[in-house]
RNA sequence: GCGCGAGUGGCGGAAUGGUAGACGCGCUAGCUUCAGGUGCUAGUGUCCGAAAGGGCGUGGGGGUUCAAGUCCCCCCUCGCGCACCA
């Protein structure tokens, strides 16, 4: 009966508009008859699907039915819940499955949508199916458009003060140009405004608005045919998605200025609630480091106090300027200019062991940088343990005490982080000592365990906490540094560097900007025209959306993966009558010529919570009341101090990609004041995955792990399929390891309800667990019992009685109703289930089901089992949906135990138990406790010490 | 190496410092049934014992406590993330 069930509701929701969630103003007031201020507004979101060809597999409605369980319960306690669910359909995998099958990416991502709608339609979900979108729609584009257009618009002022006392905000650019123009701030390089000429002034613009476009080293990936952000590059420099090579290639792409809100994306991390690790992963991913810049002068050799000519010096950037006694040396990276610069032959104090047997430092480097360069990543790691390198003939000068450091250049020192070039301490820094035992370089400790010297191990770098040592001035106007700890020699050494102009405290950061450009056809196109002199324009708001057009071949063009010299060529760009566009943009019509790339996939993503609260709306990007309403900060009790969605929920593995830019989207927005809220989603919830076993045979071949038998054997367990031993493993759900189960086949079998309770029911809700389709049949008898508590199977009458349940009845219904409402809170429905399992039991065991206990056991069972519930609380007499029915709440009165079991230990073993009044009195109990025969023969003849008594659940005896 | 998390029956998993194993799967027995399945009832950590009862038991080792799966210290294993980041 499950499916006739479940349509009907599903149906019925629909055509009465249940889900709809009210608006306080605008085009969707209207929510259920109810009005929005009268109730909390409670945000729930999914992190919404990529409408694959593959459809759904029963691992990711995890999340939704998760969500759908919390929405309903939180319906039922009077708030005003939003969910609803869009698509991310831009990007590589759908653009990818139109190309294998010979479609326009519209057409097939359309077809897929419309199978995941079905699939998850099927599922029940009280989602408000006015709020739905995608991201390829035209009025979706438009706004993300527009937001571009907004950064573009943009830049950031590092001086200026936000509301909440920090500083640091975007501003429209306009701005920036006016305080030029008047004078009110300096332009750089430090000549007057109307001294440039126009296309100076652009330049001096361009170059700092939040979404720019810049020449520079970018992850170019020949065999996806396009640029990549370093978020979607994994640690080996392969693509993140088909895992092809990637090379470093110097191209024209734009980026967005996400380092600028670096601080910020630290530091409001401590406003939201988000599992820890993943903020973790963002902190680390951002990587801000606090130290210093030092700036070390060179000498041509060791002994030489004279400057090397036409070279500046070098610029360092430590953690531990604290230690700058012992820098011995110096590294820099293999691609650091100055390694241009070495002189012509060996100087003085060369040892052989730092030459690698070249005849001058020239050969030298330029032999290392060939080896280094010719390292892929994998092997960069792998050789992490052994320190390569070679001198570069140049000396550094230690601005603490004038000593000569040689200059060594390494791989083990990064071009990209930092300044490319650090000082060396073996003494306090493990790759460094490595380095200097290699090349037979001096060690000296400068801090060491309470300042004792005699307590460091020789064999190692000291990095530990502990006192100064070893770093006394050399003269009157030096720095000593002796006896301090270390934080407090930090700040002495930077103040006295910065007195004397020879360094500064700063922050390092790993985070780099963020390219957004792409060379595929399947995403939203850049709004942005160029003119002859080749600078982006803007495409005025009101001609927007820029539409994708069509092109003979929507393909990418990919090269051999390994072809790192190829270039990319947009798609875009096979349509020449769309990229020669006419427009006025205020000095008459002109030709120009259009942007080809287009967004990452992850533009979509960046803002759609925003268009949920008015997919319709094309005034705003999102109204400022809605906003208010939904997002803004403490707006209810489940709101953080930053604001935003009160329960975002999805996998882990967007922890630096889709989160962070979102984030960073949120700010922009915010500085713009689009937004008042400071972060986008309040909490966060990881949910786990449903895994799977998979079977294969001893060709290693999987088989159809539907088809696999298990058989029991004196304790250990074997496999067979079609006759054959197979071996099982653990892992992913999916099309090549043959076990894959779907939704569809749990609508067929079990039906819907079922297929949530199993789902729910499995664990918690933040674990991994395995998919095990034989113990859904839990979830059936359960609703199944439910059903019959009800309902006659035979002539399908309700048979519930009218009089009043007994009072054993009536405490287990509201013990359980206490019970499942704090499981409930606390997201945890398995647990909640079982409770409800237990009710349900008892109430099996009466005979006859009395209507006062089961009516609020269908309402605590409706979040996770609606469509039976729903059918249930109609044939018990109720002609409104019960999706807006109070969940039952407790009475005090029921939740006092007639009498208790009370624990009778004797050193702390149970050795009895009796049944007594919850109200007993400590000394009776203690009576009752000592009177108890087990608990006599356990004491025997032992003296009693002591009688702990927790009244009334538990004595325990010493003795 | 650093960070986050987890180790409990045959399995998934429950346990505000106070009865370890709720609930479910599986398994055993009984009832219902021509039979299978469904349904219902009872049992099911492990060892000793006919039973009453007792010994052992939450990765390992210490500790705090009348009492520890839970708190503290040390160690082991596994998963995830980051990693020559100065």
């Amino acid at each position: 009966m499950a499916e006739e069930i479940e349509l009907r509701w599903q149906d019925r929701w629909e055509s009465s508009g249940t889900f709809y969630a009210a608006n306080p103003s605008g085009a969707l007031t209207d929510g259920n008859g109810e009005h929005a201020g009268d109730r909390p507004p409670f945000f729930i979101m999914d992190m919404f699907p990529y409408p694959s060809g593959a459809g759904l597999h029963v691992g990711h409605p995890l999340g939704y039915i998760a969500t759908d369980v919390v929405g309903r319960f939180r319906r039922m306690q009077g708030d005003n819940v939003l969910h609803t669910l869009g698509y991310d359909a831009f990007g590589l995998p759908a653009e990818q499955f139109a190309v294998q099958t010979g479609q326009h990416p519209r057409t097939t991502t359309e077809a897929n949508m419309v199978n995941m709608r079905r699939q998850l339609r099927r599922m029940g979900l009280a989602h408000d199916p006015r709020r739905t979108f995608a991201t390829i729609d035209p009025e979706y584009v438009r706004w993300t458009q527009w937001i571009f257009l907004q950064m573009f618009g943009s830049w950031y002022d590092v001086d200026a003060v936000r509301p909440d006392g920090g500083t640091g905000r975007a501003r429209p650019i306009a701005e920036l140009e006016a305080e030029y123009a008047e004078g009110t701030r300096a332009v750089p390089g430090g000549r007057s405004w109307a001294d440039l000429d126009a296309g100076e002034q652009r330049d001096v613009v361009d170059s700092q608005r939040l979404a720019y476009v810049s020449e520079a080293p970018v992850n170019w990936c020949p065999g996806l045919g396009t640029v990549l952000a370093n978020e979607e590059v994994t640690s080996d420099g392969r693509s993140e998605r088909g895992n092809f090579p990637v090379f470093q290639r110097s191209l024209r792409q734009w980026n967005m200025r996400i380092t600028a809100y670096a601080d910020r994306l630290v530091d409001d991390l401590d406003l939201i609630d988000w599992p820890e690790k993943v903020k973790a992963m963002q902190r680390n991913w951002i990587g801000r480091s606090e130290g210093a810049q030092v700036r070390f002068a060179l000498q041509p050799s060791a002994s030489a106090q004279d400057a090397v000519p036409g070279v500046d010096g070098i610029e360092v950037f430590t953690t531990r300027p604290d230690t700058l006694f012992g820098a011995t040396f110096m590294v820099v990276a293999p691609e650091h200019p100055v390694v241009d610069q070495v002189p012509a032959a060996w100087p003085e104090g060369t040892k052989d062991a730092w030459t690698g047997g070249h005849a001058t430092p020239r050969e030298a480097v330029t032999a290392y940088r060939a080896e280094a360069a010719a390292k892929t990543a994998v092997e960069r790691q792998a050789d992490a343990g052994k320190k390569t390198g070679v001198f570069t003939g140049l000396f550094g000068s230690n601005p603490v005490d004038g000593a000569a450091v040689p200059v060594f250049t390494a791989d083990y020192v990064l071009m990209g982080y930092g300044t490319g070039a650090i000082m060396a301490v073996p003494g306090g820094d493990a790759r460094d000592f490595a380095f200097a035992e290699a090349f037979d370089l001096p060690v000296i400790y400068t801090v060491a365990p309470g300042g004792d010297v005699d307590a460091l191990d020789r064999g190692e770098a000291f990095t530990g906490d502990g006192l100064v040592v070893n770093s006394a001035a050399a003269s009157d106007d030096g720095v000593t540094l002796d006896g301090l700890d270390v934080a407090t020699a930090k700040r002495t050494v930077i103040d006295w560097l910065d007195a004397r102009g020879a360094g500064t405290g700063t922050v390092t950061y790993r985070l780099r900007d963020w390219l957004f450009s792409r060379q595929r056809y399947w995403g939203e196109p850049f709004p942005i025209v160029y003119g002859e002199d080749g600078r982006p324009l803007a495409v005025p708001e009101n001609q927007l959306p820029v539409d994708l057009p069509e092109v003979p071949d929507y393909a990418p063009r990919v090269f051999d993966a390994d072809d790192a010299d190829s270039s990319p060529e947009p798609p875009l760009g096979r349509n020449q009558d769309w990229v020669d566009v006419e427009l006025d943009l205020g000095d008459g019509p002109r030709t120009y010529r259009r942007d080809t790339n287009t967004m990452p996939n992850w533009a979509g993503s960046c803002w759609y919570y925003l268009r949920y609260l008015d997919p319709t709306d094309d005034e705003h990007v999102v109204s400022p009341e809605l906003e208010k309403y939904w997002l803004g900060a403490h707006h209810n009790a489940s709101s953080g101090p930053a604001g935003g969605v009160d329960l975002y929920v999805g996998g882990v593995e967007h922890a630096v990609l889709h989160l962070l830019y979102a984030r960073f989207w949120h700010k922009v927005l915010h500085d713009l004041g689009h937004v008042s809220s400071l972060e986008p989603f309040g909490k966060l919830f990881n949910q786990g995955y449903v895994q799977a076993y998979a079977f294969r045979d001893d060709r290693g071949q999987p088989v159809p792990a539907a088809e696999v038998e298990e058989h029991e054997d004196g304790g250990t367990t074997t496999y067979t399929w079609n006759g054959q031993t197979v071996t099982r493993e653990y892992g992913k759900m999916g099309k090549s390891l043959k076990n894959v189960v779907t939704p569809d086949e749990m609508y067929e079998q079990y039906g819907a309800d079922t297929f949530r309770v199993y789902e729910m029911s499995m664990g918690p809700l933040d674990l991994s667990r395995p998919w095990e389709t034989r113990a859904v049949v839990g979830a059936q008898r359960f609703l199944q019992r439910l059903w019959r508590n009800v309902v006659d199977e035979t002539s399908g009458r309700t048979t519930v009685v009218e009089t009043p349940a007994d009072a054993a009845t009536l405490r287990a219904v509201h013990r359980t109703i206490a019970d499942v409402t704090v499981e409930m809170a606390e997201m945890r429905p398995n647990t909640a289930i079982a409770r409800l399992i237990t009710l349900n039991n008892h109430l099996t065991s009466l005979g006859e089901v009395p209507r006062e206990a089961v009516e609020p056991l269908v309402l605590m069972t409706a979040p996770v089992a609606p469509h039976i519930a729903e059918e249930l609380w109609q044939r018990l007499g109720h002609a409104e949906s019960l999706a807006h029915e109070p969940f039952p709440t407790a009475l005090d009165e029921y939740l006092v135990e007639e009498s208790v079991t009370c624990v009778v230990q004797v050193k702390g073993k149970v050795r009895g138990k009796i049944t007594v009044s919850p109200s007993i009195s400590e000394e009776d109990l203690r009576a009752a406790a000592l009177a108890e025969p087990n608990v006599q023969r356990q004491i025997g003849d032992a003296e009693i010490r002591k009688v702990i008594i927790r009244a009334p659940k538990l004595v325990n005896v010493v003795v």
